[in-house]
DNA sequence: CCGTTTCCTTGACGTGGGTCAAGTCCCGTC
DNA sequence: GACGGGACTTGACCCACGTCAAGGAAACGG
């Protein structure tokens, strides 16, 4: 019982710098969720205020438009942190939340955040450093979004992704559907397919399977994704 | 003296928190810091890792894609704090910074960061505030610009903007160039002037001079803002 | 193993908006 | 007040991308 919550603290960056004893108190605070693939974890305006600490399985963050158009703004896998801002502040989420896989985390309610900080300050320190990073990777895909052409936009992701050696040529698998991947470039599944065929038809990487690219050739994927497009 | 420093520090959100005692202390880490109108105050790469807290002016803080396009990210007035990620970090900014006005401001320096913390939890609150905030309105423009078509955005944007009344009906002064909206909102000067042309034609605006937009239709306005575009 | 669903691809088509180029209008400066 | 330069507008052009529609290919559940 201890050792499930344990799980929940040890393992995730922001609550890194605690002692042992500091943990298994700051578990204390947490209450186990789960959810099963494409449930609904928290959707805009529901009454509550929680952080989320992924403890197995990944998340879709995403904002959907009045006019239907999702815009995936990220995925968390463990030891990713989700809804800081609800926390923070005791509003209500403006994002939704779906578990793309089963999925086990941790939650943390808004009413205990001031204990937390207090009695545990480096918590708010890794918090920081944690929204920073988001900041900046939102801006990032901000930045690729309205600069560079389509293309262009996969062609860094695809470099932007592990790679591994696959038949004795890199490859890298995407984490998620490439519908999801659209809407996280901010397009559509048609025009991504075909951004897909004219990379592979350029020789640049050859799709395998529905998940799997092999990078053929790095020089033309980079020289893709700094063309302005 | 104190009292110039002094200024720096009680006007600024972040700092509110603190008695007069502790503001004063806290004011002793800060470097008064001026910049004239065009000043570039960072750019990217260079080995500064600051905390800047506006005092007067204001600051276009922007990133510009290697095809030369420039995407506004924010300006930073009065009470708003700039580089926050540098400060958290002691990374390299990656944005440009650049006083639209004479400025001044007040900076605080990467290695002063523990200190400040330790000394005064209650900042790191409120920088965890600040941050969220930013985070949410960056996450909001993305999905403005992937949404919707540039009319909708300018709609929505001038709706966004605090309003006054002029010759009876209510107006709105634009806070930076046309050509400086054009970049916030992802797209070029030409087009913002059609669609400015188009929301004229459809009466709901009237432009007035270079800066000031009289609104004469807020539900025409309203209605081009949700249309999908 | 088969039916169903979801995902992916391909084609055809229309258009929003970016680009280039040529004025015109402000506005600060002397 | 005249000048100069940046800001803004307008027009013409065209291409990347979104949309609609249909077909195929995995994945899933029974």
């Amino acid at each position: 019982m201890v050792e499930e919550q344990d799980l929940c603290v040890t393992r995730v960056p922001i609550f890194q710098g605690l002692t042992r004893q500091e943990q298994i108190k700051v578990a204390g605070f947490a209450r186990p969720v789960v959810a099963v693939k494409g449930e609904t974890v928290f959707a805009p305006g529901q009454p509550v205020s929680r952080l989320l600490v992924m403890h197995a399985g990944r998340l879709k963050i995403s904002h959907l438009a009045p006019s239907g158009q999702e815009q995936i703004l990220r995925t968390a896998a463990e030891g990713d942190v989700v809804g800081e801002r609800t926390f923070l502040t005791g509003y209500r989420p403006e994002h939704y939340a779906v578990a793309l896989e089963d999925s086990r985390m941790c939650v943390f309610d808004h009413r205990d955040l001031s204990t937390l900080l207090r009695d545990y300050p480096d918590i708010g320190m890794r918090m920081l450093r944690t929204l920073s990073d988001r900041l900046a990777s939102v801006e990032r895909l901000l930045a690729a979004i309205t600069s560079a052409g389509v293309t262009a936009r996969i062609a860094a992701y695809l470099l932007d992704l592990p790679a591994d050696v696959r038949d004795g040529v890199p490859a890298v698998r995407l984490p998620i559907a490439k519908k999801d991947v659209a809407a996280y470039l901010g397009t559509t599944p048609e025009t991504l397919s075909r951004s897909f065929a004219a990379l592979a038809a350029d020789g640049a990487i050859e799709l395998r399977g529905r998940r799997d690219v092999l990078i053929l050739d790095i020089d033309a994927l980079e020289q893709a994704a700094t063309v302005t497009g």
